[in-house]
Formats: C-alpha cells, sequence, structure tokens
DNA sequence: GCTCCCAATGATAGCGCTATCATTTCCATC
DNA sequence: GATGGAAATGATAGCGCTATCATTGGGAGC
C-alpha cells in the first residue's frame, strides 16, 4: 500500500479510503490510485484490514447438510446478497448434530464474524450463549421463530405440514398415515401440522405415525413405505416428512404394482426438483429456500449498517402443489 | 492474550505457542495456560495470527456450481480433511463461467490464500497467470491434467464416456446418439469418450450428436429427448452427458410410452442419488467425487508441508453401474 | 566442580492495514 | 481583504498476534 501511494504521489490512508470507496478521496486522486495500483499488482490484505479496522466482513453461516438441496439454494440466496458486498461466507454444516454446531460456532469466534445466519432455533443452550454474548447480529433460517427478541427469516413448517394435512382430507382418504426420518425440530413441526389437520376432520389415529431417527434417504423411503403397510395395509394416503423419502416410497409403489394415487396417495415436503418430473408426479410443498437466503442476509446487512428491521420475524411463506400423486 | 499470560503467569509468547501446539512449552505450562484461557473465555484472533505469521489458513476452493450434487459431495470430502486441521475453505462458484472465476480467484487473493482447489484444468489465460504466480499450491480438481508440471486429483471423463460408449455397443444396440448440454469441458470429453468407442465398432454417426450450452435440468432432458426423436425415430439408444439430463428422458419415456430399454436405452453419467431408484433403474458412471476432495484435500496438506507427492496426477476411476435402462 | 548443551521460556519488533485527530486548500460570504 | 466552513488530504499510533533472537536453568559428561 506504502508502494501505491508512493506511485501515485499521494498517502497511504488515501489509498486504502479509495480502495473502500470512501467518498472523501476526489475522483481524480482515485483514478491515480486505482492506476497506480494496477500498475504495481496490489492487492489488499484482508487479515490487516480486519485487524485495524475490527471488522472482520466474515458472515459464519451453519446448516445441517450440504447434501441436502433445500440449504445449498439457501446458500446461493445468501452469496448473492453477500458477494458483491465485500463479505465473506463461512460456511460450517453441522450433520443435524446440537454438540457438533457448537463445536463450529466456537471455532467461528476465531474469525470474528460480522454477523451470523444459523439454520433452525432450536440449538444448545451453550451455543445460545455465544449467540446472545457474541457482539454480532444474528438471524436464523428456515423457521419462524416465536420469540421476539430475536431476528429470523423463513416459513411456518407446521402451517406447511397443516396444508398437505387438509389436503389429503380434502381429496377424501380417510387412512392418513405420517412417515418422518432425522428428526430435526422442522421435521417434528410439520407432523404437529398434519396431527391438527387429521384431528379437525376426526381422522387422527396415533398409530398411523411412523418416526424413525435415521438420516433421509431414497431408499428408507422405501424401506419405511414397506413397514408402514406391513402393519396398516389399510392405509389410503401417507405424507412423508420431505421429498427424499416420498420419492423413495413413490418409485418403491412402482416396483410393487402398488397404483399411486389410486391404491395410495402420496405426498412429500420441499419441491425438490425430481418431484414435478417423476410419473406420477409428487404432490408436495414448495419452500422459498433461496428467497429465505436472500432475505436472511438482507436482514442481516441492515442490523449491520444499524437498522432496526420492521418486524423480526419474515414469513416467506410456502405453495401447496397438488400434483398427480394426490 | 495478555491476559491469560498474566492469569497463568508466564508471556505472551508462551501462550501463542500453546495455542499451536508447539512442542516447545512445557505440559505444566500448557495446562495452566489452557485453564486460564477457559477461566478468561478467551478465543484467539485469526486475523492477527494471519498477519503475523504470514498464513491465512484460508484454502480458496473454486468448484462451477453447488446445485450440481457433484461438487457439494468434494466439497465434503476436501472440508473432512482440512476442517480438522485448522483451515478453512473459501467457496467460490463460477457458475460454469471462465470470466467469473477469474473474477473470484482476484477477489479470493485478498484472503492470501495458503493453498488453491479448482475445479477443472481448462481456464482463462488470466487465470492461470495468477495461479502461476500465487504463492500458494494448486490441485485441480475433478479431471486428470494432461500437464505434468501441475497437480490434479479426479478421473479420466474421456475413459467414462467411453466405457459408456463401449457398453452400449456390446449391448447390441446399433443407432447410438449423444446429448449434451452445459458444454463445459468434462462433458466434452464425455462426448470425445462415447465417439471413440462407437468410431471402433464402425458405428459412429456424427448425426446423432445433440449438444446444446443450456444449463443442464431435468425438464432439458425430457426435451432433448422429444428432439433428438423427432429427428431420429430410429435412435435406440442414447448417452446423455449426465444424470440429470437422463433421468428427464427417462421419466419423460414413461409419460410417453416409451419402454426403456425395449424400444430406447438409456445412459447417464455421475450416479446421482436418484438413479439406482427410477424404474427402470438408470444405467451409469459412478464417480468417485467424495475421494476427489479427500485426496485433493491431502495432496494440498502434503504440499503445504513441503512434500512431493509421488505424482502429480491421481486418478480415482470410476465405475461403470450397469442397470435395468440398457 | 566445571563445562557444555539442550529444553524451556522470554523480550522485542514488526505484519499491513485503519481510526483518530490534525492540517491544508479553496471558495463563498460579508 | 478578512473570515468561516466544507472538502480533501495527511501523520501517527496502534489492532492482536508471531518470527526472531536472547536468556535461563538444570542435567550429562568429564
Amino acid at each position: 500500500m506504502a508502494d501505491v501511494a508512493h506511485h501515485a504521489g499521494t498517502s497511504m490512508i488515501s489509498v486504502s479510503r479509495a480502495f473502500r470507496h470512501s467518498p472523501l478521496v476526489s475522483e481524480a486522486l482515485k483514478t491515480r490510485i486505482f492506476s497506480a495500483a494496477t500498475e504495481l499488482g496490489y492487492v489488499p490484505n484482508r487479515a490487516a484490514s480486519a485487524l485495524a479496522s475490527a471488522r472482520s466482513m466474515n458472515i459464519a453461516v451453519l446448516i445441517p447438510s450440504m447434501t441436502n438441496t433445500v440449504f445449498v439454494d439457501t446458500l446461493a440466496g445468501i452469496n448473492t446478497e453477500l458477494g458483491p458486498r465485500g463479505y465473506q461466507m463461512l460456511i460450517g454444516t453441522t450433520d443435524y448434530s446440537p454438540e457438533e454446531e457448537f463445536r463450529l460456532l466456537r471455532t467461528f469466534l476465531e474469525f470474528s464474524p460480522d454477523g451470523l445466519l444459523i439454520a433452525g432455533a432450536d440449538h444448545l443452550p451453550s451455543t445460545s450463549g455465544i449467540i446472545e454474548k457474541l457482539a454480532a447480529p444474528t438471524v436464523h433460517l428456515m423457521e419462524i421463530d416465536a420469540d421476539r427478541s430475536r431476528y429470523s427469516v423463513g416459513l411456518s413448517q407446521t402451517e406447511g405440514g397443516y396444508a398437505i394435512g387438509r389436503h389429503l382430507v380434502a381429496r377424501g382418504y380417510t387412512r392418513i398415515g405420517f412417515v418422518a426420518a432425522q428428526l430435526d425440530p422442522r421435521t417434528l413441526a410439520r407432523g404437529e401440522g398434519y396431527r391438527q389437520a387429521l384431528q379437525e376432520a376426526g381422522l387422527y389415529e396415533p398409530r398411523r405415525e411412523l418416526r424413525v431417527p435415521d438420516r433421509s434417504s431414497i431408499s428408507l423411503g422405501a424401506e419405511l413405505l414397506d413397514r408402514m403397510l406391513d402393519e396398516f395395509p389399510d392405509t389410503d394416503a401417507l405424507f412423508f416428512c420431505n421429498d427424499d423419502l416420498a420419492q423413495g416410497a413413490l418409485f418403491h409403489c412402482q416396483r410393487r404394482g402398488i397404483s399411486v394415487p389410486q391404491d395410495l396417495a402420496l405426498a412429500g415436503f420441499n419441491d425438490l426438483p425430481v418431484s414435478a418430473w417423476t410419473v406420477p408426479s409428487l404432490t408436495t410443498i414448495a419452500t422459498p429456500r433461496y428467497e429465505i437466503g436472500v432475505q436472511a442476509a438482507r436482514m442481516l446487512l441492515g442490523l449491520l449498517s444499524g437498522e432496526q428491521p420492521a418486524q423480526p420475524h419474515c414469513d416467506l411463506g410456502f405453495e401447496l402443489k397438488t400434483r398427480e400423486s394426490t
């Protein structure tokens, strides 16, 4: 930076200001500085900048998994907002483990992030402790938070499950089951909505719920379909907590010669790319996950520049995709 | 750090050494230091460390896309190796654009990365210029590089395409087409292999190749299937450059009442999770993408500690998954 | 008992920036 | 021509660490 300053016939501080697009530098001087910088191949050093300014320009992002398209789409949304403003994402994947979440967050403290984006609202007490003590603003992703003292952008998972439940009831199914894996808070909320819808219709039977803690996958969907039909052959509709499982069940129905939706209706959650194209196509809940990333990043950037958002929780809703499988 | 040193009755430099697990600090002193640090809630500052040591502990990772499972799996592999060693990934997605790749790399220079992992071996000249001038070691991902002066971990995309071509020929198909989108170097290499295989069998017809620059997707697969069959209704087998397209074609065949593989055989590339479960299941090439991430990270870590790898190129091969669709 | 050496510890001086507080320049105003 | 104030620029002192070189203490070897 000293070399650039010397080359441009000015002082270091003006070079520093020019590179941060400060309005304090005249256009003429800026031009001289940037051409000197280009000539010398100067690249500013973020570590030094972070140290001197106490702003790291890092945003820590904690999500459960990258294998799950849902969170990757959210990351993409976040990045479109943060990237152009010079912020760098530090991505951590917790693998759905609250302990790993805590460990990652503690490690990220070394980077003194300026902000934190974290999936979900349920954390270990120690994790919440760090978040509260953190000087950096935090926005919770995916779920709408009940706590008004925190910021969140997402959708009501419960209402999504409720919408599926209502849809199946409206279609005339009467022996409707629920199948869940992973059992993270969002999955459980979907089951909650399903239960409400069925209870309202007088169709709720607790035994028709199957919950396993295993990681969601297509093959698990097939397996759980079998288990469900073995025990309750009269099942006429199944709500799977996500599209992976539902797709596995759908393919398995094809192999077993179970015709969907005549013999059995199937519904999923998330609207993964494949779900619109399977035969039959899969009824599901489309979630605005990219938009969640965009809005969460914007809210965070607002908080970083000292603005108070209009309201702490941003509900981006969902869309029921009624397709052939129901 | 000064507070921790004072609290533990020692000097800053010993605290610094203890946190970097230097063997120069006695066990007794280490214990005292860590308990003081825990008590005071001390967290080291990476920016200051990077500035003083000239090692950022950042590894820049450039991939075309995060929406594509292939690269996400590679990221996961990289992270399992880098994370425990204190390195942080800086992830950049180029969106398959060489210009964006250049822009991202230039931005990443500000973070003075200690190493670079970059997908593919074909870059803009300006990008290659940066890589060469970069003090940090670089490993290329996914493809095996022809250039012996560079490091790479991946598989031969050409041989993968060749394996599919040979398989289709061996199965007795004679009017075999190739459908490609995206047209990145890996896609083109697969087409190259396909061509070789068909030429050897005397079955190659240039007009049976359909290449479009559009982004790959399931719906594009369906569309390109239609275009191919409109023009060449006698086609008896199609090799799609990736599983997304092949899946779209497969689903579309179901809708159009084309029976696979009796009327038309389909093959893809990459073995995405869904491909083993569709009805019929999809013949494809399984690529070791997670392992590519692991091995590339290991090679990079080796280079960082001054080791010269046994050989600059690590070919992790692939597996032909012969399934029902052929 | 002396020397030598190594393991353990410490003092000092920056790393490359930016916050802070000057200082200078220039023009509008009276 | 003097004055005030805004716009533009500059000098200085750190930010929180680590590289480098110096120092200390104690045990092995003679």
